[in-house]
DNA sequence: GTCTATAGTCCGATAGAC
DNA sequence: GTCTATCGGACTATAGAC
């Protein structure tokens, strides 16, 4: 990450990389399958948080329920992380190739947690309705928390987003305008 | 797509597809960026496509049901190309590459039809969930449609994919179990 | 069209930890 | 003695610079 901020990603080596570390070339590619995954070594991490907590909610809860209280339990993680998590946003915004990474990380968690919801007895589709529906939830409030001058927590603005989300997904005519 | 039927995607080269065009390796990266795009040249036109439809629906519809009536515009597009539908659908998700590539275009197609809401003055963050949403329900139909025996069309599959994430979204305690 | 850097693979050698 | 981490060299394909 020092590396990439200092001279950029696609100006940085995996050699430069390598050697910062001490290490050689053969030696990352030991750890990390190509360049791109140095950004995402935690994820694994990150979905066994999320999908431990969707399978501890309790079954009276609503499918969609159960996906926010996943991705909720990662807002106190996020809490101390506000400033780096913001400046990995921007290098991934920047990058196309670090965006599709995160993309398909976002995907596989999504599949992992329709799997969660599966094993609680929701039905495939519904499964995965609520799945991705919650991810669109979590990415929306992701955004407005990384930006937000106020510094409201994760959860906040995931409440906030649901609530708009129900807005958005009923049947009337009309929606509000703010 | 032939060749990459032949022998494999990872074992086809740029020589090798610049070669069968009566072509060189320069010429190839001088109509696609990389490798992965030949897969994706008609995106574009998806996109205008969709884009376009949502402009057109009614200013009285949601800004989810102008969604929606966008993506549903290609229904007939789809229509006669199922077959050829399933084997690139088939292509993509076994090679995480093309899948990276796919989730970035459908990313770009979700980010063009929120512009396109606000400009139909939805406020930001509605138009990012609906938009958002419009993409999990296609995602659902689409993979339905693709492997429906009774064929459906695209449409009906994006009815019925919505009809149950109203059900996902609704607050009620008890969801049907099928 | 030429030239070149970089990413990424394959096979194998070596060394320390337990 | 097995497991795991590091390293070396040769090699191919992608992709960018010119």
């Amino acid at each position: 990450m020092a590396l990439f901020v200092e001279r950029g990603y696609d100006k940085t080596t995996v050699g430069d990389i390598a050697a910062r570390a001490g290490l050689t070339e053969r030696t990352f590619f030991n750890h990390f399958a190509d360049k791109r995954e140095v950004l995402f070594s935690g994820s694994d991490q990150f979905v066994k948080q999320i999908v431990d907590a969707v399978r501890a909610t309790p079954k009276s809860a609503s499918p969609l329920d159960a996906v926010l209280a996943g991705y909720e339990s990662t807002s106190d993680m996020f809490a101390e992380r506000r400033p780096f998590a913001r400046k990995r946003s921007e290098m991934i915004a920047a990058h196309p190739d670090l965006l599709e990474r995160e993309l398909i990380k976002m995907m596989t968690l999504a599949g992992a947690i329709t799997n969660v919801l599966e094993e609680r007895g929701t039905p495939a589709s519904s499964a995965t309705l609520a799945s991705e529906t919650g991810a669109a939830i979590f990415r929306v409030a992701f955004e407005a928390w990384i930006h937000d001058p106020k510094e409201h927590s994760l959860t906040f603005q995931m409440r906030a987003a649901r609530r708009q989300l129900e807005r958005v997904v009923g049947r009337a005519k009309r929606v509000a305008r703010s």
